[in-house]
DNA sequence: CGACAATTCTATCAAAGGTTAAGTTGATAC
DNA sequence: GTATCAACTTAACCTTTGATAGAATTGTCG
């Protein structure tokens, strides 16, 4: 991987539109970073209703986006790999209507809202990008919303390790058939929306029956053709390259391209 | 109502940051529309994976999202009011990942991307409004999820209605306790995840306990309040003017406001 | 007006999943 | 080592919801 040359930035976007960027703007991405941090535990890095004055790219561990109910209860509404920018919305919104917290051990780059003004004042390619990859965002919502309102429990949670599984490959995590995280049953209930005891019966189920097997994090896919079958896993609205993403107006190669935006 | 001067697209962004619009704003973006059109019935305006040209901002009536599985179900992940710019994403996404479909009686004003194109680059604050109004789409996402995995049927349906009832009285539509909608208890099982059986027992529930009334695709609240406490409701997440939306850095008062994207 | 289709309602039964309670396991602290 | 705590597991019981079938209502069209 080319990739390597930018330690902080190099996953933004890989597998969808990285391929659209220039050097110079890859170049330009990684400069934005004003510093990383590295966090452990279960650690808010953004609370609801706080203003945004910078924005964070994930860089590794994982992160997820919580909505705490008026008990205080956290219903976990997303969740964040590395190359996520997790809350670049911040920038426009200027608050966020959900906390992000990181789970387990994740490096963090912060990006100060100045810089992307900037940035995005005379990059008119870059910026339509960034909108892009929030759009991201919203479409991995829709089908969060598809498979919470048409999958039972079992569906479910083999939409969440599929789409897992294909997001991490997307940014060369997890090898072919497992990867790790550091997601407890806990987490899983809370995404999927079922109870702890029945994660562990669904989880049992899907265990013996050859699917997926998750044991303290780390997921081994035993059958990924029965897995996405019980999921009705159509990666489609990852928006992967061959995919729906479409590069026309964006490839580099492109002689419109400067136009753009 | 001064708005009534922009017959098309006073509504967007109403009772959130429209204020934030200069009137020469607000005429460029009344110009945006290169025709209107009135549809009738359950009509697709864009299919996923359509090549997008031009945006749609909805002008009557009322819209949805929807996905379509492998079956060729059709199971709704969002909802559209009049001012919704129903697929401005479409014009960094290039494709959509679901269809939008009228329903009802419905009128649609189109913008070609060329147009906006052209607005967006000269006109940053602008351009940061269109991106801000489509991250509220992924708000409400959120909370859908949300509600979604979080409430039994009665609080997602209650939920829905709240939300709605929210949404028109944000652009001025619906009265102070009832509004018509061209809903059908079929829409608000895909909505709400449930059958069509289970939406009929749930509605008659929700009338027998004097919350909300549902007849045909009128809307009757009842008791605000308790509809709202059983939803669990809490509209910060619409954005709302008073709300977490922020017009610092928009404000047209504020002096630094020029300097801003 | 009557025929027809779509929508809505009711009743019954079965399945999925929540709740409670009582465990086990594994990691870390002392 | 033992204590402790969080994560996980299992079983019993019960509520919520889905499926099926059938009837009633409403709207549309000739």
């Amino acid at each position: 991987m080319a990739e390597h040359i930018y330690p902080l930035t190099g996953r933004f976007l890989q597998g969808r539109l990285r391929h659209a960027m220039e050097e110079r703007e890859r170049r330009l991405l990684e400069d934005l970073i004003e510093r990383t941090e590295v966090i452990q535990g279960e650690t808010a890095i953004l609370r609801r209703g706080d203003f945004c004055e910078y924005s964070t790219l994930l860089i590794e561990g994982m992160a997820i986006r919580a909505i705490c109910d008026d008990e205080g209860r956290r219903h976990i509404v997303g969740v964040q790999v590395p190359g996520d920018f997790v809350d670049l919305h911040g920038f426009a919104l200027k608050r966020l209507d959900h906390d992000l917290c990181v789970i387990g051990r994740a490096r963090v780059g912060y990006v100060p809202h100045e810089r992307l003004r900037a940035v995005m004042a005379d990059e008119p390619h870059l910026a339509r990008l960034f909108w892009f990859s929030t759009l991201l965002d919203a479409a991995i919502h829709r089908e969060w919303i598809m498979k919470s309102t048409q999958l039972r429990a079992i569906g479910r949670m083999a939409h969440f390790f599929a789409e897992l599984w294909y997001r991490l490959r997307m940014v060369d995590l997890g090898q072919e058939s497992s990867f790790q995280t550091p997601l407890t049953q806990i987490h899983l209930a809370s995404i999927c929306g079922i109870s702890t005891i029945h994660v562990s019966r669904t989880l049992r189920d899907l265990r013996d029956g050859g699917v997926v097997d998750f044991q303290r994090g780390q997921i081994t896919i035993s059958d990924g053709d029965k897995l996405k079958s019980i999921a009705r896993f159509d990666p489609a609205y990852l928006y992967s390259e061959g995919g729906l993403a479409v590069e026309n107006a964006l490839d580099i190669d492109s002689p419109e391209r400067l136009s753009d935006l």
